[in-house]
RNA sequence: GCCGUGUUCGUCUAGUCGGCCUAGGACGUAAGGUUUUCAUCCUUAAAAUCGGGGGUUCGAAUCCCCCACACGGUACCA
Protein backbone atom coordinates (compact mmCIF):
# COMPACT_ATOMS: atom_id res chain seq x y z
CA UNK A 1 0.00 0.00 0.00
CA UNK A 2 0.72 3.49 -1.25
CA UNK A 3 2.21 5.96 1.56
CA UNK A 4 -0.13 8.42 2.83
CA UNK A 5 0.49 12.01 1.55
CA UNK A 6 -0.93 14.93 1.66
CA UNK A 7 -0.51 18.54 0.99
CA UNK A 8 -2.51 22.20 1.75
CA UNK A 9 -1.24 24.52 -0.84
CA UNK A 10 -2.58 27.69 -0.40
CA UNK A 11 -1.48 31.06 -2.52
CA UNK A 12 -0.17 33.32 -0.19
CA UNK A 13 -2.80 36.12 -1.56
CA UNK A 14 -3.78 36.81 1.41
CA UNK A 15 -4.69 35.83 4.93
CA UNK A 16 -5.77 32.11 5.20
CA UNK A 17 -9.32 31.76 5.11
CA UNK A 18 -11.09 29.94 7.62
CA UNK A 19 -12.29 27.34 4.90
CA UNK A 20 -9.00 26.80 3.78
CA UNK A 21 -7.94 26.22 7.28
CA UNK A 22 -10.94 23.23 7.68
CA UNK A 23 -9.76 21.97 4.17
CA UNK A 24 -5.96 21.77 5.99
CA UNK A 25 -7.95 20.41 9.23
CA UNK A 26 -8.95 17.51 7.42
CA UNK A 27 -5.66 17.01 4.95
CA UNK A 28 -3.98 16.60 8.95
CA UNK A 29 -6.49 14.50 9.96
CA UNK A 30 -6.09 11.96 7.37
CA UNK A 31 -2.72 11.89 7.12
CA UNK A 32 -2.36 11.19 10.90
CA UNK A 33 -4.57 8.57 11.26
CA UNK A 34 -2.79 7.01 8.40
CA UNK A 35 0.48 7.67 9.53
CA UNK A 36 1.04 9.88 6.36
CA UNK A 37 2.72 13.27 5.78
CA UNK A 38 0.91 16.18 5.83
CA UNK A 39 3.06 19.02 3.40
CA UNK A 40 2.40 22.68 2.89
CA UNK A 41 3.23 23.50 -0.45
CA UNK A 42 2.91 27.55 -1.75
CA UNK A 43 1.49 27.91 -4.94
CA UNK A 44 2.52 31.12 -6.27
CA UNK A 45 2.47 30.84 -9.58
CA UNK A 46 0.49 33.58 -10.49
CA UNK A 47 2.92 36.77 -9.52
CA UNK A 48 0.46 39.30 -9.86
CA UNK A 49 -1.24 37.84 -6.74
CA UNK A 50 1.09 37.73 -4.41
CA UNK A 51 0.85 39.59 -0.87
CA UNK A 52 3.64 40.06 0.98
CA UNK A 53 3.32 38.79 4.16
CA UNK A 54 0.99 36.37 3.34
CA UNK A 55 2.96 33.14 3.65
CA UNK A 56 4.27 34.00 6.88
CA UNK A 57 0.68 34.12 7.98
CA UNK A 58 -0.07 31.33 6.96
CA UNK A 59 2.58 29.86 8.48
CA UNK A 60 1.88 31.42 11.80
CA UNK A 61 -1.64 30.48 11.62
CA UNK A 62 -1.29 26.80 11.54
CA UNK A 63 1.53 26.93 14.51
CA UNK A 64 -1.06 29.12 17.02
CA UNK A 65 -3.49 26.16 15.70
CA UNK A 66 -1.11 23.35 16.36
CA UNK A 67 -1.43 21.89 12.99
CA UNK A 68 2.33 20.68 12.44
CA UNK A 69 3.47 19.82 9.00
CA UNK A 70 5.91 17.12 8.39
CA UNK A 71 7.61 19.45 5.28
CA UNK A 72 6.72 22.28 3.79
CA UNK A 73 8.36 25.72 2.82
CA UNK A 74 9.00 26.54 6.04
CA UNK A 75 10.75 23.63 7.73
CA UNK A 76 12.07 22.24 4.23
CA UNK A 77 11.68 18.24 3.49
CA UNK A 78 12.98 15.54 0.99
CA UNK A 79 10.77 16.86 -2.39
CA UNK A 80 11.58 20.57 -2.40
CA UNK A 81 11.74 23.31 -3.07
CA UNK A 82 8.05 23.34 -1.68
CA UNK A 83 7.01 27.13 -3.20
CA UNK A 84 6.52 27.15 -6.86
CA UNK A 85 8.08 30.29 -7.99
CA UNK A 86 11.26 28.42 -6.66
CA UNK A 87 9.91 24.84 -8.72
CA UNK A 88 9.66 27.12 -12.09
CA UNK A 89 12.80 25.69 -14.11
CA UNK A 90 11.13 22.33 -13.51
CA UNK A 91 7.87 23.04 -15.58
CA UNK A 92 8.88 23.63 -19.01
CA UNK A 93 10.04 20.34 -19.77
CA UNK A 94 6.40 18.85 -18.42
CA UNK A 95 4.82 21.24 -20.57
CA UNK A 96 7.06 20.30 -23.64
CA UNK A 97 6.74 16.49 -22.86
CA UNK A 98 2.64 17.06 -23.57
CA UNK A 99 3.70 19.07 -26.66
CA UNK A 100 5.69 15.98 -28.11
CA UNK A 101 3.41 13.30 -27.46
CA UNK A 102 0.74 15.67 -29.01
CA UNK A 103 -1.66 16.48 -25.43
CA UNK A 104 -0.97 19.86 -26.07
CA UNK A 105 0.10 22.66 -27.95
CA UNK A 106 1.04 26.07 -28.62
CA UNK A 107 -1.32 28.76 -28.92
CA UNK A 108 -0.56 32.62 -29.99
CA UNK A 109 -3.52 34.24 -29.95
CA UNK A 110 -3.60 37.33 -27.87
CA UNK A 111 -5.63 37.92 -24.83
CA UNK A 112 -6.94 40.64 -26.67
CA UNK A 113 -8.20 38.33 -29.49
CA UNK A 114 -9.58 35.82 -27.15
CA UNK A 115 -11.84 38.60 -25.71
CA UNK A 116 -12.99 39.84 -28.82
CA UNK A 117 -14.24 36.15 -29.47
CA UNK A 118 -16.00 36.20 -26.28
CA UNK A 119 -17.72 38.76 -27.13
CA UNK A 120 -18.58 38.17 -30.33
CA UNK A 121 -20.06 34.96 -28.76
CA UNK A 122 -22.03 36.30 -26.16
CA UNK A 123 -23.78 38.80 -28.98
CA UNK A 124 -24.68 35.49 -30.18
CA UNK A 125 -25.91 34.25 -26.56
CA UNK A 126 -23.08 31.68 -27.14
CA UNK A 127 -19.99 30.86 -25.16
CA UNK A 128 -16.55 31.15 -26.59
CA UNK A 129 -14.79 28.17 -26.08
CA UNK A 130 -11.18 27.45 -27.23
CA UNK A 131 -11.74 23.68 -27.89
CA UNK A 132 -11.45 20.69 -30.70
CA UNK A 133 -14.02 22.50 -32.88
CA UNK A 134 -12.25 26.22 -32.30
CA UNK A 135 -8.66 25.56 -32.02
CA UNK A 136 -8.82 24.88 -36.16
CA UNK A 137 -9.26 28.21 -36.70
CA UNK A 138 -7.08 29.97 -34.21
CA UNK A 139 -3.74 31.32 -34.39
CA UNK A 140 -1.88 27.70 -32.67
CA UNK A 141 1.06 25.03 -33.70
CA UNK A 142 -2.32 23.31 -34.95
CA UNK A 143 -3.20 25.18 -37.44
CA UNK A 144 0.26 27.02 -38.22
CA UNK A 145 3.42 25.16 -40.57
CA UNK A 146 6.19 23.75 -38.26
CA UNK A 147 8.53 26.27 -39.66
CA UNK A 148 5.72 29.26 -38.65
CA UNK A 149 5.64 28.26 -34.99
CA UNK A 150 9.39 27.66 -34.90
CA UNK A 151 9.80 31.12 -36.40
CA UNK A 152 7.40 32.95 -34.00
CA UNK A 153 9.06 30.93 -30.86
CA UNK A 154 12.35 32.17 -32.40
CA UNK A 155 11.43 35.96 -32.63
CA UNK A 156 9.99 35.44 -29.08
CA UNK A 157 6.45 36.22 -29.56
CA UNK A 158 4.98 35.61 -26.80
CA UNK A 159 2.81 31.92 -26.33
CA UNK A 160 0.95 30.05 -24.13
CA UNK A 161 0.82 26.19 -23.93
CA UNK A 162 -2.28 24.55 -23.66
CA UNK A 163 -4.20 20.86 -22.92
CA UNK A 164 -5.61 19.05 -26.35
CA UNK A 165 -8.19 17.48 -25.25
CA UNK A 166 -9.38 14.92 -27.13
CA UNK A 167 -12.66 14.96 -29.06
CA UNK A 168 -16.00 13.31 -27.67
CA UNK A 169 -14.32 11.59 -24.99
CA UNK A 170 -16.34 10.42 -21.38
CA UNK A 171 -14.17 11.65 -18.66
CA UNK A 172 -14.26 9.82 -14.95
CA UNK A 173 -13.16 11.37 -11.69
CA UNK A 174 -13.57 9.27 -8.95
CA UNK A 175 -14.12 11.29 -5.56
CA UNK A 176 -14.44 9.71 -2.01
CA UNK A 177 -17.41 12.09 -1.31
CA UNK A 178 -19.11 12.38 -4.42
CA UNK A 179 -18.95 8.91 -6.03
CA UNK A 180 -18.43 9.18 -9.96
CA UNK A 181 -18.44 12.45 -11.20
CA UNK A 182 -18.57 12.19 -15.19
CA UNK A 183 -18.24 14.69 -18.03
CA UNK A 184 -18.20 15.03 -22.09
CA UNK A 185 -14.42 16.60 -22.86
CA UNK A 186 -16.38 18.51 -25.69
CA UNK A 187 -17.86 20.85 -23.02
CA UNK A 188 -14.41 21.96 -21.63
CA UNK A 189 -12.04 23.97 -22.93
CA UNK A 190 -8.41 23.85 -23.93
CA UNK A 191 -6.55 25.17 -20.82
CA UNK A 192 -3.89 27.06 -20.43
CA UNK A 193 -0.59 24.99 -18.66
CA UNK A 194 1.99 27.24 -19.65
CA UNK A 195 2.14 31.16 -19.18
CA UNK A 196 3.48 33.20 -21.57
CA UNK A 197 5.32 34.65 -18.55
CA UNK A 198 7.09 31.36 -18.90
CA UNK A 199 4.90 30.35 -15.26
CA UNK A 200 2.92 26.83 -15.74
CA UNK A 201 -0.97 27.53 -14.45
CA UNK A 202 -1.89 26.10 -11.14
CA UNK A 203 -3.29 23.23 -13.14
CA UNK A 204 -0.15 21.75 -15.05
CA UNK A 205 2.05 22.92 -11.48
CA UNK A 206 0.07 21.33 -9.63
CA UNK A 207 -0.23 17.68 -11.27
CA UNK A 208 3.54 18.00 -12.08
CA UNK A 209 4.05 18.74 -8.37
CA UNK A 210 1.93 16.55 -6.56
CA UNK A 211 3.36 13.55 -9.07
CA UNK A 212 7.24 14.42 -7.85
CA UNK A 213 6.16 15.26 -4.27
CA UNK A 214 4.31 11.78 -4.36
CA UNK A 215 1.03 13.17 -2.93
CA UNK A 216 -1.67 9.88 -2.82
CA UNK A 217 -4.92 12.27 -1.92
CA UNK A 218 -5.80 15.58 -3.28
CA UNK A 219 -8.26 16.74 -0.45
CA UNK A 220 -9.18 20.51 -1.48
CA UNK A 221 -12.26 22.78 -1.93
CA UNK A 222 -15.66 21.63 -4.26
CA UNK A 223 -14.42 25.01 -6.46
CA UNK A 224 -11.71 22.69 -7.39
CA UNK A 225 -14.14 19.92 -8.64
CA UNK A 226 -14.84 21.27 -12.32
CA UNK A 227 -11.47 21.52 -12.65
CA UNK A 228 -10.59 17.89 -11.26
CA UNK A 229 -11.31 16.66 -15.02
CA UNK A 230 -8.78 17.90 -16.63
CA UNK A 231 -6.38 17.08 -13.86
CA UNK A 232 -7.55 13.29 -14.67
CA UNK A 233 -6.78 13.61 -17.60
CA UNK A 234 -3.10 14.88 -17.42
CA UNK A 235 -2.28 12.26 -15.23
CA UNK A 236 -3.27 10.00 -18.11
CA UNK A 237 -1.69 12.37 -20.64
CA UNK A 238 1.78 11.97 -18.54
CA UNK A 239 1.49 8.56 -17.97
CA UNK A 240 1.29 9.04 -14.00
CA UNK A 241 -1.19 7.50 -11.56
CA UNK A 242 -3.52 9.18 -10.11
CA UNK A 243 -3.93 10.27 -6.86
CA UNK A 244 -7.50 9.82 -4.70
CA UNK A 245 -9.40 13.05 -4.85
CA UNK A 246 -11.82 14.11 -2.35
CA UNK A 247 -13.72 17.92 -3.13
CA UNK A 248 -14.84 19.18 0.25
CA UNK A 249 -18.26 20.85 0.50
CA UNK A 250 -17.76 24.68 1.46
CA UNK A 251 -18.21 26.89 3.85
CA UNK A 252 -20.86 28.89 3.67
CA UNK A 253 -22.15 32.47 4.94
CA UNK A 254 -24.42 32.30 8.49
CA UNK A 255 -27.25 34.22 6.76
CA UNK A 256 -28.74 33.32 3.01
CA UNK A 257 -26.75 31.63 0.70
CA UNK A 258 -23.00 31.57 -0.83
CA UNK A 259 -19.60 31.11 0.03
CA UNK A 260 -18.46 32.33 3.47
CA UNK A 261 -16.35 36.17 2.60
CA UNK A 262 -13.96 38.41 4.24
CA UNK A 263 -16.55 41.08 4.50
CA UNK A 264 -19.21 38.29 5.90
CA UNK A 265 -17.48 38.54 9.18
CA UNK A 266 -17.29 41.84 9.36
CA UNK A 267 -20.64 42.58 8.89
CA UNK A 268 -21.73 39.66 11.38
CA UNK A 269 -19.16 40.19 14.40
CA UNK A 270 -17.07 37.07 13.82
CA UNK A 271 -13.74 36.30 12.57
CA UNK A 272 -13.12 34.72 9.13
CA UNK A 273 -9.30 34.49 9.65
CA UNK A 274 -7.34 32.68 11.95
CA UNK A 275 -5.43 35.35 13.06
CA UNK A 276 -5.67 38.84 12.54
CA UNK A 277 -4.61 40.69 9.08
CA UNK A 278 -3.63 43.85 8.37
CA UNK A 279 -3.79 44.67 4.57
CA UNK A 280 -0.18 46.01 3.53
CA UNK A 281 -1.95 48.06 0.84
CA UNK A 282 -5.35 49.28 2.49
CA UNK A 283 -3.98 49.11 5.76
CA UNK A 284 -7.48 47.76 6.49
CA UNK A 285 -7.49 45.71 9.55
CA UNK A 286 -9.28 41.76 9.66
CA UNK A 287 -10.30 40.41 12.84
CA UNK A 288 -8.57 36.81 13.91
CA UNK A 289 -9.64 33.95 16.02
CA UNK A 290 -6.79 34.65 17.99
CA UNK A 291 -7.23 38.13 18.69
CA UNK A 292 -11.00 37.52 19.60
CA UNK A 293 -10.23 35.37 22.47
CA UNK A 294 -10.73 31.61 20.72
CA UNK A 295 -8.78 28.96 22.07
CA UNK A 296 -6.93 27.21 18.85
CA UNK A 297 -8.56 23.82 20.55
CA UNK A 298 -12.26 25.44 19.93
CA UNK A 299 -11.55 26.45 16.82
CA UNK A 300 -10.34 22.94 15.75
CA UNK A 301 -12.72 21.14 17.19
CA UNK A 302 -15.80 23.71 15.84
CA UNK A 303 -14.64 23.35 12.48
CA UNK A 304 -14.36 19.73 12.25
CA UNK A 305 -17.67 19.57 12.94
CA UNK A 306 -18.40 21.92 9.84
CA UNK A 307 -19.25 19.07 7.65
CA UNK A 308 -18.13 15.97 9.07
CA UNK A 309 -19.45 13.91 12.14
CA UNK A 310 -18.29 10.84 13.83
CA UNK A 311 -21.44 9.20 13.61
CA UNK A 312 -21.88 9.19 17.46
CA UNK A 313 -23.19 11.97 19.40
CA UNK A 314 -19.79 12.84 20.86
CA UNK A 315 -19.20 16.59 20.16
CA UNK A 316 -16.31 17.54 22.13
CA UNK A 317 -13.02 16.01 20.61
CA UNK A 318 -9.30 17.05 20.79
CA UNK A 319 -6.69 16.75 18.08
CA UNK A 320 -5.97 13.27 19.06
CA UNK A 321 -9.46 12.07 19.11
CA UNK A 322 -10.42 13.58 15.73
CA UNK A 323 -7.25 12.01 14.16
CA UNK A 324 -8.28 8.63 15.72
CA UNK A 325 -12.25 9.24 14.60
CA UNK A 326 -11.59 10.81 11.11
CA UNK A 327 -13.01 9.39 8.36
CA UNK A 328 -13.27 10.60 4.92
CA UNK A 329 -16.28 8.82 4.07
CA UNK A 330 -18.06 10.73 6.97
CA UNK A 331 -17.99 14.30 5.20
CA UNK A 332 -21.30 15.53 4.11
CA UNK A 333 -21.73 16.56 0.72
CA UNK A 334 -23.39 19.76 1.32
CA UNK A 335 -22.04 22.95 2.42
CA UNK A 336 -22.14 24.15 6.03
CA UNK A 337 -22.90 27.64 7.30
CA UNK A 338 -20.68 28.88 9.83
CA UNK A 339 -23.00 29.27 13.46
CA UNK A 340 -21.13 31.59 15.63
CA UNK A 341 -23.56 30.60 18.56
CA UNK A 342 -22.06 27.40 18.60
CA UNK A 343 -18.25 28.28 18.25
CA UNK A 344 -19.52 30.69 20.99
CA UNK A 345 -20.25 27.58 23.19
CA UNK A 346 -17.23 25.21 21.64
CA UNK A 347 -15.52 27.89 23.10
CA UNK A 348 -16.87 27.91 26.50
CA UNK A 349 -16.50 24.58 26.66
CA UNK A 350 -12.75 24.44 25.93
CA UNK A 351 -11.94 27.25 28.75
CA UNK A 352 -13.59 25.65 31.70
CA UNK A 353 -11.67 22.42 30.54
CA UNK A 354 -8.36 24.17 29.62
CA UNK A 355 -5.68 23.67 32.52
CA UNK A 356 -5.25 26.14 35.31
CA UNK A 357 -1.66 26.89 33.47
CA UNK A 358 -2.87 27.45 30.11
CA UNK A 359 -5.60 30.12 31.76
CA UNK A 360 -3.43 31.63 33.68
CA UNK A 361 -1.39 32.31 31.19
CA UNK A 362 -4.28 34.25 29.30
CA UNK A 363 -5.55 35.54 32.65
CA UNK A 364 -2.78 37.75 33.75
CA UNK A 365 -2.04 38.95 29.78
CA UNK A 366 -5.33 40.27 30.30
CA UNK A 367 -4.86 41.74 33.55
CA UNK A 368 -1.49 43.12 32.01
CA UNK A 369 -3.31 44.57 29.14
CA UNK A 370 -5.54 46.44 31.72
CA UNK A 371 -2.72 47.79 33.87
CA UNK A 372 -3.20 45.72 36.87
CA UNK A 373 -0.08 43.59 38.27
CA UNK A 374 -1.84 41.40 40.76
CA UNK A 375 0.08 38.62 43.18
CA UNK A 376 -0.40 35.22 41.49
CA UNK A 377 -2.29 33.97 44.31
CA UNK A 378 -4.75 36.39 44.19
CA UNK A 379 -5.30 36.45 40.52
CA UNK A 380 -5.54 32.43 39.94
CA UNK A 381 -8.11 32.60 42.89
CA UNK A 382 -10.24 35.39 41.24
CA UNK A 383 -9.58 33.26 37.98
CA UNK A 384 -11.52 30.43 39.24
CA UNK A 385 -13.99 32.20 40.67
CA UNK A 386 -15.18 33.56 37.24
CA UNK A 387 -14.05 31.49 35.08
CA UNK A 388 -17.06 29.73 34.20
CA UNK A 389 -18.77 32.81 32.92
CA UNK A 390 -16.18 33.15 30.38
CA UNK A 391 -16.84 32.72 26.51
CA UNK A 392 -13.84 34.69 25.05
CA UNK A 393 -10.39 35.27 26.52
CA UNK A 394 -11.14 39.02 26.86
CA UNK A 395 -14.27 38.72 28.78
CA UNK A 396 -11.66 38.07 31.81
CA UNK A 397 -11.48 41.63 31.98
CA UNK A 398 -15.04 42.79 31.83
CA UNK A 399 -15.76 39.81 34.87
CA UNK A 400 -13.10 40.51 37.23
CA UNK A 401 -12.58 44.13 36.57
CA UNK A 402 -13.85 44.77 40.29
CA UNK A 403 -11.69 42.51 41.73
CA UNK A 404 -8.71 44.84 41.02
CA UNK A 405 -10.09 48.18 40.46
CA UNK A 406 -12.64 49.90 42.74
CA UNK A 407 -16.38 50.55 40.53
CA UNK A 408 -16.41 54.32 40.49
CA UNK A 409 -19.72 54.07 38.35
CA UNK A 410 -22.85 52.08 38.97
CA UNK A 411 -25.03 50.73 36.40
CA UNK A 412 -28.29 52.89 36.76
CA UNK A 413 -30.62 50.70 35.63
CA UNK A 414 -29.52 48.70 38.53
CA UNK A 415 -29.60 51.51 40.68
CA UNK A 416 -32.92 52.00 39.70
CA UNK A 417 -34.42 49.34 40.71
CA UNK A 418 -32.48 47.84 43.65
CA UNK A 419 -31.54 51.33 45.28
CA UNK A 420 -34.79 52.24 47.82
CA UNK A 421 -35.17 54.73 50.12
CA UNK A 422 -33.12 54.04 53.33
CA UNK A 423 -30.75 51.93 51.22
CA UNK A 424 -27.88 54.82 52.56
CA UNK A 425 -28.25 53.83 56.07
CA UNK A 426 -28.78 50.44 56.09
CA UNK A 427 -25.79 49.58 54.00
CA UNK A 428 -23.38 51.35 56.32
CA UNK A 429 -24.81 49.15 59.23
CA UNK A 430 -24.63 46.39 57.72
CA UNK A 431 -20.87 47.17 57.05
CA UNK A 432 -20.67 47.38 60.72
CA UNK A 433 -21.94 43.94 61.25
CA UNK A 434 -19.53 42.62 58.76
CA UNK A 435 -16.48 44.30 60.44
CA UNK A 436 -17.31 43.43 63.78
CA UNK A 437 -16.59 39.48 62.80
CA UNK A 438 -13.12 39.13 63.97
CA UNK A 439 -11.49 36.96 62.19
CA UNK A 440 -13.64 37.23 59.39
CA UNK A 441 -15.35 34.21 58.12
CA UNK A 442 -17.86 34.35 55.69
CA UNK A 443 -20.47 32.17 56.72
CA UNK A 444 -20.57 34.53 60.10
CA UNK A 445 -20.60 37.55 58.57
CA UNK A 446 -23.16 36.32 56.13
CA UNK A 447 -25.37 34.64 59.39
CA UNK A 448 -25.12 38.73 60.88
CA UNK A 449 -26.15 40.56 57.82
CA UNK A 450 -29.03 37.72 57.09
CA UNK A 451 -30.03 38.39 60.73
CA UNK A 452 -30.07 42.45 60.05
CA UNK A 453 -32.03 42.34 57.10
CA UNK A 454 -34.65 40.10 58.73
CA UNK A 455 -35.01 41.63 62.02
CA UNK A 456 -35.50 45.27 59.80
CA UNK A 457 -37.58 43.49 57.34
CA UNK A 458 -35.83 44.78 54.79
CA UNK A 459 -35.99 43.48 51.16
CA UNK A 460 -33.67 40.87 50.76
CA UNK A 461 -32.94 41.55 46.62
CA UNK A 462 -33.06 45.46 46.71
CA UNK A 463 -31.02 45.55 49.91
CA UNK A 464 -28.51 42.88 48.88
CA UNK A 465 -28.24 44.03 45.30
CA UNK A 466 -27.29 47.72 46.32
CA UNK A 467 -24.69 46.21 48.72
CA UNK A 468 -23.45 44.27 45.30
CA UNK A 469 -23.83 47.50 43.35
CA UNK A 470 -21.43 48.91 45.59
CA UNK A 471 -18.65 46.73 45.17
CA UNK A 472 -18.73 45.41 41.81
CA UNK A 473 -20.55 48.75 39.96
CA UNK A 474 -22.87 46.07 38.72
CA UNK A 475 -26.02 44.00 39.60
CA UNK A 476 -23.19 40.80 38.43
CA UNK A 477 -20.64 38.61 39.64
CA UNK A 478 -20.22 35.62 42.39
CA UNK A 479 -21.14 35.22 46.00
CA UNK A 480 -21.08 38.92 47.70
CA UNK A 481 -19.29 36.91 50.50
CA UNK A 482 -16.89 35.48 48.56
CA UNK A 483 -16.30 39.22 46.90
CA UNK A 484 -15.74 40.41 50.44
CA UNK A 485 -13.36 37.65 51.16
CA UNK A 486 -11.24 38.16 48.09
CA UNK A 487 -11.56 42.13 48.31
CA UNK A 488 -10.72 42.15 51.97
CA UNK A 489 -13.08 44.28 54.92
CA UNK A 490 -11.55 46.95 55.06
CA UNK A 491 -11.69 47.77 50.84
CA UNK A 492 -15.71 46.42 51.30
CA UNK A 493 -15.81 49.74 53.86
CA UNK A 494 -14.25 51.80 51.68
CA UNK A 495 -16.40 50.58 48.73
CA UNK A 496 -19.53 50.94 50.33
CA UNK A 497 -18.77 54.67 51.62
CA UNK A 498 -18.26 55.43 48.62
CA UNK A 499 -21.32 54.10 46.79
CA UNK A 500 -23.88 55.50 49.37
CA UNK A 501 -21.78 59.05 49.06
CA UNK A 502 -22.37 59.09 45.31
CA UNK A 503 -25.70 57.45 45.04
CA UNK A 504 -27.36 58.84 48.47
CA UNK A 505 -30.28 58.68 49.14
CA UNK A 506 -33.21 58.11 46.91
CA UNK A 507 -37.18 57.81 47.18
C1' G B 1 -26.53 30.55 -21.06
C1' C B 2 -23.69 26.04 -20.53
C1' C B 3 -21.43 22.33 -17.24
C1' G B 4 -21.00 20.28 -12.39
C1' U B 5 -22.53 19.53 -7.34
C1' G B 6 -26.04 19.73 -3.70
C1' U B 7 -31.25 19.96 -1.03
C1' U B 8 -33.55 16.24 6.80
C1' C B 9 -35.75 21.10 12.84
C1' G B 10 -33.59 28.52 12.48
C1' U B 11 -28.15 26.30 12.37
C1' C B 12 -24.56 21.87 12.45
C1' U B 13 -26.12 17.15 11.71
C1' A B 14 -27.84 11.35 12.85
C1' G B 15 -30.25 8.45 9.57
C1' U B 16 -24.65 2.54 6.03
C1' C B 17 -27.64 -2.04 2.47
C1' G B 18 -35.98 0.52 2.41
C1' G B 19 -39.27 -1.54 7.96
C1' C B 20 -36.58 -0.59 15.16
C1' C B 21 -38.03 7.07 12.24
C1' U B 22 -45.00 8.45 15.61
C1' A B 23 -37.13 11.27 12.20
C1' G B 24 -32.45 11.13 17.13
C1' G B 25 -28.51 14.56 19.17
C1' A B 26 -26.11 19.36 19.73
C1' C B 27 -26.27 24.89 19.30
C1' G B 28 -29.87 28.53 19.57
C1' U B 29 -35.06 29.69 21.30
C1' A B 30 -39.08 29.32 25.22
C1' A B 31 -40.69 27.91 30.13
C1' G B 32 -39.33 26.28 34.96
C1' G B 33 -35.56 25.24 38.74
C1' U B 34 -30.69 26.57 41.17
C1' U B 35 -28.17 31.35 42.20
C1' U B 36 -30.90 36.95 47.23
C1' U B 37 -27.89 39.39 41.11
C1' C B 38 -25.58 38.18 36.45
C1' A B 39 -23.30 34.14 34.16
C1' U B 40 -22.94 28.94 34.70
C1' C B 41 -25.60 24.58 35.64
C1' C B 42 -30.14 21.30 35.70
C1' U B 43 -35.15 19.95 33.85
C1' U B 44 -38.88 20.32 30.28
C1' A B 45 -40.96 22.11 25.73
C1' A B 46 -41.64 23.94 20.90
C1' A B 47 -39.02 23.10 16.40
C1' A B 48 -37.95 19.23 10.01
C1' U B 49 -45.19 15.72 6.55
C1' C B 50 -37.12 14.60 5.28
C1' G B 51 -37.08 20.88 -1.49
C1' G B 52 -41.73 19.67 -4.82
C1' G B 53 -44.27 16.06 -7.92
C1' G B 54 -44.68 11.32 -9.79
C1' G B 55 -43.49 6.19 -9.54
C1' U B 56 -41.46 1.00 -7.54
C1' U B 57 -42.97 -1.63 -2.91
C1' C B 58 -47.08 -4.72 1.85
C1' G B 59 -43.85 -0.59 3.46
C1' A B 60 -39.32 5.07 1.31
C1' A B 61 -35.95 10.42 4.33
C1' U B 62 -33.67 5.98 2.36
C1' C B 63 -34.50 3.01 -4.73
C1' C B 64 -36.02 5.25 -9.94
C1' C B 65 -37.79 9.50 -12.99
C1' C B 66 -39.13 14.61 -13.70
C1' C B 67 -39.19 19.57 -11.83
C1' A B 68 -37.67 23.61 -8.67
C1' C B 69 -34.16 26.12 -6.04
C1' A B 70 -29.26 27.02 -4.17
C1' C B 71 -24.23 26.88 -4.70
C1' G B 72 -19.66 26.13 -7.51
C1' G B 73 -17.15 26.49 -12.25
C1' U B 74 -17.08 28.64 -16.98
C1' A B 75 -9.48 33.59 -16.87
C1' C B 76 -2.44 33.41 -19.65
C1' C B 77 -6.56 33.35 -10.71
C1' A B 78 -5.72 29.91 -7.56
Amino acid sequence: MKRVRVRFAPSPTGPLHIGGVRTALYNYLFAKQNGGDFILRIEDTDQTRFVPGAEEYIIEAFQWLGLQFDEGVHIGGKYGPYKQSERKPMYKQYAQQLIDNGWAYYAFDTPEALDAKRKEAEAQKKTFQYDAHTRGGLCNSLTLSKEEVDAKINSGEPYVVRFKYPADTEIHVHDLIRGEVKINSNLLDDKVLYKSDGMPTYHLANIVDDHLMEISHVIRGEEWLPSAPLHVMLYKAFGWEAPEFAHLPLLLKPDGNGKLSKRDGDRLGFPVFPLQWKDPKSGEISSGYRESGYLPEAVINMLALLGWNPGTEQEIMDLNTLVSLFSIEKISKSGAKFDLEKAKWFNHQYIQMASDEVLFGFFSQELEKHGVTAEKDYALRIMHLIKERVHFIPEFWDQCSYFFVAPTEYDPQAVKKRWKAGTELHLPKMMELIESVQPFSKQAAHDKVMDYVQSNELNMGAIMNSFRLSLVGAAKGPDLFEIIDAIGVEETAKRIRRAVETIGPRE
